[in-house]
This record gives C-alpha cells, sequence and structure tokens, in this order.
DNA sequence: ACAATTAAATGAACTATATTCATTAACGGG
DNA sequence: CCCGTTAATGAATATAGTTCATTTAATTGT
C-alpha cells in the first residue's frame, strides 16, 4: 500500500517527483486515523513517505500547514447533499450533524478550522457556498444565514468536543459533597439512555 | 511586584518555601495576559517566579497540571449571580454570555476544558452545582438541566472561538469564484454593524 | 535530642520535535 | 549547452518539556 522499503535514495534531486502536497495529505491521513494525532510529526510523515524529513519542506512551509491540508480534506467529507433534496431545515439538521461527526475524530484541528480565514481552505468555501445558496433560495437574506453558519458552527464544535469526552466525564469522584445536586443530576442522567443519538453520518478515515 | 532580582539561592532546601500552587498559578496568569500562551513555558513561568525550572515539578507534575490551574483560576470568575437574583432563562443567558467572554482571551484552554472529568476541577464543579440547582428550583428535572449544561457550554466554546477569530475570516479573497453567493453575503454582513453584541461582562485578569 | 525520612531547591542531562542550512543532482528554458 | 530552479539528503539548530543526581533544611519518630 505504502511505497515502503525501497533502498535508500541517494543524494540530489530524484528524476520523477517523490512528494506533493496530495501525497503529503494522503499520507498525514494514513498516520492519523491508523495512529491518531499524537504521532503525526514531521518525522513520521516522512517516513511514512519513504523521505527524509526536511523534504517536506519543499512542499510545505511548516506543520500547521500540513493541518491545513488534512483539514481541508476532511471538510470535503462533510454531507452537504441535503441541501439539494430537503427542506432548508432538515438539510441544515443533517449537515450539522454530519459536520459533528467528522470533527470528533478531529478535535485538534477544532482550533484551527475554527479560526482558520476561509481564503485559505478552498474546500470549506465550496461548503459554505452551497449552504448559503440553499438558505437565500429558502428567502433567508445572505447576512442572516451567515449568522445561521456561524451559530451552526459553533454548536458544532462544542458538541464535537463534548462526543470525544470520556464517558465519566460528570462523575464528581470524590468531591462529589462539592455539588451534591449536580452530582445526582448527572448519576440520573447516565440512567436514562439518551435515544437522541443519530448513527454517525460521515466516516472521516475511520472505521 | 513580581519578587526578581534576588541574587541566586543556594543549593539545597530553602528556610523557607519560596513555591505553591497557589504562587504557581498567579505568575502563570501574570504571564498569560501580559505576554500571552505563547510565552508561557515551564522556563518562563520559573524565571517569572525566581527559581530553576526543574522546581516547578516539585509542586506540579506537567504543563498540564499548570494549566488545569489556570484553567480552575479562569472558572472562579464566571458571574453566576443571576441565578440568585433573576428568572432561570434570564440567569442562564447572563451565566453563558461570561462564560463565553472568559474563554475568549483562553481559547488555549478549550481543549483542555471541553474533556476534562470534573472530578478534577472544584471550580468547575461549584459552577455546574450553582446552575443546576436553580434550574431544578425552577422545575426543570435534574437529568435536563445537565443537558442544558452540555448544550450551553457547547455553544459557548464554539461562540469564544468565533469571537477570537480575526474579523475578515469570511473575506474569501481571490478565491471569491468558488463562493460568489456566499462572498456577497459575508460582504452585506460585514456592512451591517451587528447591534447584538453586548459588553463583556467577565474581565479575566486583562483590561 | 538525635537519627531517619521527607520536602524543596539547584544544575546538568536527556528527549522529542520542528525547522534551517549547506550540499548534491536532475530537469528545463534561454 | 549552460544556468537557474526544483527537490532530494544529511547535518545542525532551536525550543520545550521532563528527569535525575545532588544538596540542604525541615519534619517526624523514638
Amino acid at each position: 500500500m505504502s511505497p515502503e522499503q525501497t533502498r535508500p535514495r541517494r543524494r540530489g534531486r530524484p528524476s520523477s517527483p517523490v512528494l506533493s502536497r496530495e501525497g503529503i495529505t494522503t499520507a498525514a491521513i494514513r498516520i492519523v486515523s491508523t495512529r491518531g494525532y499524537r504521532d503525526l510529526t514531521m518525522a513520521s510523515l516522512a517516513r511514512e513517505l519513504g523521505v527524509s524529513t526536511s523534504a517536506l519542506y519543499n512542499h510545505v512551509s511548516s506543520k500547521r500547514d500540513v493541518m491545513l491540508l488534512l483539514q481541508d480534506r476532511l471538510n470535503e467529507q462533510i454531507d452537504t447533499t441535503g441541501f439539494q433534496s430537503l427542506p432548508w431545515d432538515q438539510a441544515l439538521r443533517r449537515w450539522a450533524i454530519s459536520y459533528r461527526d467528522c470533527y470528533i475524530r478531529h478535535t485538534e484541528l477544532i482550533p484551527i478550522m475554527a479560526v482558520l480565514p476561509v481564503a485559505d481552505a478552498p474546500q470549506t468555501l465550496v461548503m459554505y457556498e452551497r449552504v448559503t445558496a440553499a438558505l437565500e433560495d429558502a428567502g433567508i437574506p445572505g447576512p442572516d444565514a451567515v449568522d445561521v453558519i456561524v451559530g451552526v458552527e459553533a454548536l458544532v464544535f462544542g458538541a464535537a468536543y463534548d462526543a470525544s469526552a470520556p464517558a465519566d466525564i460528570f462523575d464528581p469522584g470524590r468531591r462529589a459533597d462539592l455539588a451534591p445536586r449536580f452530582g445526582r443530576a448527572a448519576a440520573a442522567r447516565d440512567e436514562t439512555p439518551a435515544p437522541r443519538r443519530t448513527a454517525p453520518s460521515c466516516s472521516p478515515w475511520t472505521l
């Protein structure tokens, strides 16, 4: 699958290019989805691609740059099909759920995504265009549509964090005396298995 | 203000302790509020306190530990007074706004806060207790109250990211062709200066 | 009162990671 | 055909976080 085990390349420029931004992105995805973000380093990325670490810098300017590539790939996978077939409110719901599901496994990208200028993220731009167009067609003024996007995104990012948190996050443990009522409420909530979860609608590079 | 400029301490245990978790937290706050998170390193923290870097590890187990201390301090400042004087919905609104305002300047803490077990965060627990108690007193069942907290928090974290993003985040720049309608909508939105912003209700260690 | 243990500091070493730089070699346009 | 650009290598650098041996003082147990 991956082009491992080639004996060491000799020093200068290779006859045909070994690296490309696309290939780097794909290798980064492989690492992230099999070993997680902890193992995504410039060194591991280079090893995965069978090159030296410094070679990467001929194609990307920094690790952050790699993260942006990753993120743009991820955003391609968010389901916007609802906007072609459903009433705007249902389409919005499907979009939001898919968006959240994508970022549940990529919370490391949230701080980047949340403040990234869209000019640097073509796929994000395409996604926003689809949402805006659908909302405008449904009679919602453009500026309000942007407000909707902002609001939905805020909820999506927060919800992705929440869903990725350990299940027992609300257990007060030995500190129960500090919050008796909250402790009871949280415990009672755990009893009732919430029927409100839906199946993941996005499989971003993981089973 | 800070205890700088003492000539070098000699080698062993000092007669009276120089460090404490509280002092470390306060020094970390000083650094973060004057120089930002970029400059919060174990080395700079030690320098601020006039000790060697390794001395810190007698009191905290890791940098993450320092971040948790910081975060617990921050959570103390979130305004929950509304729950003693206002109808629950207005109190919730005030709480959420204060919560968001606190984290706008501390987005680096969001990934930690969002998945931190409350057992490790006494102040957070106290905050949750106040909210739960008020909602229960208003007739909302405990488990639902916890759901409300979860939902508000999701929105708060996302909104904090959004508010900390650069103003021109939605400018498609040269990529305008990818998203003509979105570009127009975003531009039009910028024209109308949103009247919906409220004054910051929390001043977490900054002017 | 004194010995043993523990706490809290120093300074040096160690680790991991991102990044830069000098060098080498192939490609491609004048 | 040469010369600038591209794309690789390998060595070096910078920055952090963390650990460890050592030193000294306080604390605790008998």
